[in-house]
DNA sequence: TGGCATTTGTACGTATGTATA
DNA sequence: TTATACATACGTACAAATGCC
């Protein structure tokens, strides 16, 4: 006989209660403590269930505040030609930018090569954080070679699109030249800025954009929110 | 100030241990009781510093038997004609499958739509385990329509190779016609097959392969070890 | 086949540290 | 500053899976 171990049940029973609604994204739940004289058990037995749940990315504990519901799933449709706005409007979704920070300085050995540009060279770094229905669904890190897109982080900082801002400076297209995608675990950072708890699976991609010339303009790496993005590739490019 | 866990440096240490190579992949490690003597400290901060390992994907417990290193990273270029073989031959490492099982069975309704075919038609499923040098990479699902297929179980039986298999049913070539990628958690099922523990980030591929005329041919999801594997999406077709 | 030792998993208890509001 | 609430770390006991004999 294979018993149900008690952590689970109560794990099964949290679940339940978010995914009928009883708890809304960005509710806190019940303390530690509550949840543990509610059920009966030991407060290290409902922690147990709580770590099961924030693995799977349904919660995420802040110590000393309490442990709050996550967002909901999202589809993100991804393709040569495809933007991030227009993305999540396809989903139906009201999309958001916010500019996390915006530096420009010396290009590590990595982003040089990326944009064929030596090391050292000037590149304006964009870090971000894309929203959809102004729940956090990746953040993102641009870089751009500043010699060749001055006037960058200006456009940029109006409203934070990368296309426009791109457009204004002289890139009228730009495609995407290479894609690496892994599934990774989040880690501290990342997991704030995504509501999830560190270890969650977050989708890593790192690819290059150019200009219609084949001129690197874009160097980005992009995680997002594991359980909550679907990319889609079409093959619609002919 | 913000001291760093116990549990933290264990972590650490073993950590180091596994990358020296002091701890080799599928070796087991000391028992828990043993690191709690050697670290002087409780079981369960050792079983805390193991949970984290486990989380990152370094190794997998397993009742009774112990704690095991798992496999190390692989790269793996997928594109609009890269087959399976080529892939993991281009990374250096010696590829192979093996065959869980392989049956034939009434579609249900996603498969159906897929395969353009109606809910109830028989396809052909096979389950399988794609390694690379002896270690297992992913867990894959491929899901034939058998009406147009129906020697391809005998040619899958004996290799493994759905392009060898395909072609010596009729089909010369077939081309990814729609791909959808997802960071998850590794289900139990999943982790025993791929040597990582419960909730490890694993990357999602589901697509839909079809022959030059554009009829679907393969159903196929696919279930990678996220931290082991990289997709590399080369735009490479002219 | 069955039993036994080993090893990880679950569950309890208690105390103290640390971040947040 | 204080109270709250999550995090770490100690301890103990027993359950469950494995592997060997």
């Amino acid at each position: 006989m294979s018993q149900t171990p008690i952590w689970k049940t109560i794990a099964l029973a949290l679940t339940a209660d978010i995914a009928e609604g009883r708890f809304a994204t960005g509710d806190r739940l019940p303390t530690e403590a509550q949840l543990a004289a509610t059920h009966g058990v030991n407060r290290h037995t409902v922690r147990r269930a709580l770590a099961e749940l924030a693995r799977q990315g349904l919660v995420h504990p802040r110590r000393g505040a309490g442990v709050f519901v996550s967002a909901a799933a999202t589809d993100y449709p991804i393709g040569k030609r495809v933007r991030y706005h227009q993305n999540i409007s396809a989903s139906g979704k009201i999309p958001g930018k916010r500019v996390l920070s915006l530096i420009t300085r010396a290009a590590d050995k990595t982003e040089a090569e990326a944009l064929n540009l030596a090391p050292g060279d000037p590149v304006h770094v964009y870090d971000g954080l894309s929203l959809a229905d102004g729940q956090p669904i990746a953040v993102f890190q641009s870089v751009f070679p500043a010699a060749r897109l001055p006037d960058l982080p200006e456009a940029l900082a109006e409203n934070g699109s990368v296309t426009r801002a791109l457009r204004r400076c002289g890139v009228a297209d730009y495609t995407r030249i290479s894609t690496r995608l892994t599934a990774r675990a989040a880690d501290a950072v990342q997991a704030r800025h995504l509501h999830l708890i560190e270890g969650a699976p977050v989708l890593h991609s790192v690819g290059i954009n150019a200009d219609p010339q084949g001129h690197p303009v874009e160097y980005g790496k992009t995680v997002f929110a594991g359980e909550r993005v679907t990319l889609t590739l079409d093959d619609d490019h002919g």
